[in-house]
DNA sequence: TTCCAGTACA
DNA sequence: TGTACGGGAA
């Protein structure tokens, strides 16, 4: 039986009352969040956002044009986003991906199955699950749920899963017990950072106020 | 000065 | 299983 099922589902709609809707992924276009899914890769969004805007900047926030870019020069446009050589690398990994499978056309993408879809993205080297799975649901609307750090954290501190529970159990956990709802899977994820950056941080929990403090 | 957040590879 | 990758903010 599911007792933690409605248990979820009610934290959900707790949060949701206390901060309202999020309104992500906060980006322009279904493209702009393929490129901020691997920007953020361990990085607070503050930071993607110069990135991001640098790229915007210089006019360069397209597949093609990216690609055009000498690895260097993509990683000092990047600077910002920490990570970024490795994250320069990574985006040239994904954009040649996006180009041979649809030719950066994200609605054609969008067409396949979820789960071979999903298998194919883990392929690209610097694209793991939280990204894939970002992006699947992001960028392409796909009923995938994201889950992460934060995830783990407050989930743990409320006793649902182990500390060091997996990226595949907790999305497993968290899937098997909300409906499947490409909304509420976007919603919840935002609601989850909020959440983890505002009141369930790291070293200092400030559980007086958090949304979910009645869950406790 | 310390803290924070995914992925690949040894 | 541990380490490299790097920045911006507390």
């Amino acid at each position: 039986m599911h007792t933690s099922g409605a248990h979820l589902l009610a934290m959900h709609q707790a949060m949701l009352g206390a901060l309202g809707p999020s309104g992500w992924w906060p980006a322009d276009s279904a493209f702009e969040v393929v490129v901020g899914a691997v920007l953020t890769q361990n990085t607070s969004w503050k930071n993607v956002e110069k990135a991001l805007t640098a790229l915007n900047t210089a006019g360069v926030l397209s597949g093609p044009a990216l690609l055009a870019l000498p690895e260097e020069v993509l990683a000092r446009h990047i600077q910002p986003a920490g990570h970024f050589r490795v994250k320069a690398k990574r985006l040239r990994n994904l954009l040649v991906w996006l180009e041979d499978r649809c030719g950066f056309d994200l609605d054609q993408l969008a067409l396949q199955p979820l789960d071979t879809l999903r298998q194919d993205l883990l392929t690209v080297k610097g694209v793991g699950p939280e990204t894939a799975d970002s992006i699947l649901l992001y960028a392409l609307g796909l009923p995938t749920l994201v889950v992460d750090a934060y995830t783990a954290r407050i989930l743990h501190r409320h006793g649902l899963v182990p500390e060091d529970v997996r990226y595949g159990e907790l999305q497993e956990y968290c899937m098997d017990r909300l409906p499947q709802d490409v909304a509420l899977y976007n919603e919840f994820h935002a609601l989850v950072v909020r959440v983890g950056n505002s009141c369930c941080k790291k070293r200092t929990p400030q559980c007086a106020g958090c949304p979910l403090e009645a869950f406790l």
